[in-house]
DNA sequence: TAGATTGTTAATCGATTAACAATC
DNA sequence: TAGATTGTTAATCGATTAACAATC
């Protein structure tokens, strides 16, 4: 189990709380604004109100990344981006591939919103020979069957699926196979993707009618209660 | 504690548990699919192949809503389809605002994919009084500050965040003010909302960034192990 | 009946939280 | 020192899972 990268190997290589690493962001948006502000130094407790999340949440979520806080007085607001900065990512851009270059997915590649993120997007591909070659916001689409090899050369860690439902499920699997770490899926469909570790996926259709759930439980609760 | 509704009411109005509700979707979407193979009875462990889950889970998951299974036998799939789709907001379209008519506003609202979900684009608000009053499919164009007024009017439970990053947290403020169940925000950036039950957000720059950790970590372990 | 599969129990696991000793 | 705040402990809670009695 010996570390041979060139910082401590603890906090990157062995795996945080799951709960932990999707509540990282949210910190580390907060230190931003706090950043933003003119602040250095910041304590649990301020930290916890701007993440919506409460002090203990906060001190247990730090304390695996390390003791960087000081007893007493708090957090540095500067060295505490850094760590988080460095453990999501290290703030290397993370290509995006969108298949489906139909309304949707040209408009999603001209959308500068995931650049500014840092995830560009670098490949673009569709099924329709006839759009093939295009460009789209200075990427060339390619066809859907070069998926495996576009994402090779590119370095996509993320896909974005853009398609018909029909062809949802076969973009998704084509993703897997060629790599990628994470699925956007706009189609009106829910996927499935392989149980592997570290994979993660996000449906819209899921979400929609999660949302509907909370909202009809709503109305029951508005009639009984 | 009477329910006073026509259907059974500790299905709908008590809580299930959060993460039997993120699954329900996912066993619909199974059924679906046997449901046009023509399939009318499925055992535990079938579904769990299509969810991609343990046959334990869905067993469990299921109980939750009811003995609606029969043992040595499995599921009747028309009947949990109805059942999953009543819960999951009795399959009323549920309308969604998109806040930001750019680029990225105006293709989500020409997307046939909400709607084919159950969730069709009802109003689309901008902060720009030159676009106000304009129609992007067949939806005029509505100004922010009538945002309350326009979700009240569209019964609108879903909001879509496709502004520039300043004005994200803003429009989440007045989503949030005006009632909407569930927000989606595309913005490159995360945002907050208050702590209320029930009350969905999917951040997007989150979920990227939240992928950049599981690509950095799988780097340090090809590096490592 | 014999075989199959559910629904439930109980053990286990991970996440949350309050409390407080450590310490700046 | 006195006050403040971290880092950690231990209790609690919810979710997962294997196992199996119930029963079709």
């Amino acid at each position: 189990m010996a570390a041979s990268s060139d910082y401590p190997a603890d906090t990157s290589a062995s795996s945080l709380p799951e709960a932990t690493v999707v509540r990282l962001p949210v910190y580390f948006r907060g230190l931003v604004e706090l950043a933003e502000e003119g602040v250095t130094t910041v304590a649990s407790q301020q930290l916890a109100e701007l993440a919506g999340v409460n002090a203990a949440k906060v001190r247990k979520d730090l304390s695996y990344l390390g003791s960087y806080g000081t007893r007493g007085v708090g957090y540095d607001v500067g060295f505490l981006m850094l760590q988080i900065g460095r453990i999501l990512g290290g703030n290397e851009p993370a290509p995006v591939v969108i298949v489906g270059a139909g309304n949707l997915g040209k408009a999603l590649s001209r959308y500068d919103g995931f650049g500014a993120s840092g995830f560009p997007v670098a490949a673009i591909v569709d099924a329709d020979p006839v759009v093939v070659g295009r460009k789209v916001a200075g990427v060339t689409i390619r066809h859907v069957d070069d998926l495996h090899e576009v994402v090779g050369e590119a370095g996509c860690q993320v896909g974005i699926i853009a398609t018909p439902a029909a062809a949802a499920q076969g973009a998704v699997d084509r993703l897997v196979d060629a790599g990628v770490r994470s699925i956007l899926n706009f189609a009106p469909t829910v996927v499935t993707v392989p149980d592997d570790v570290g994979l993660r996926k996000v449906d819209l259709a899921t979400e929609l009618h999660i949302l509907g759930y909370y909202e009809h439980r709503r109305g029951a609760n508005r009639a009984t209660g």
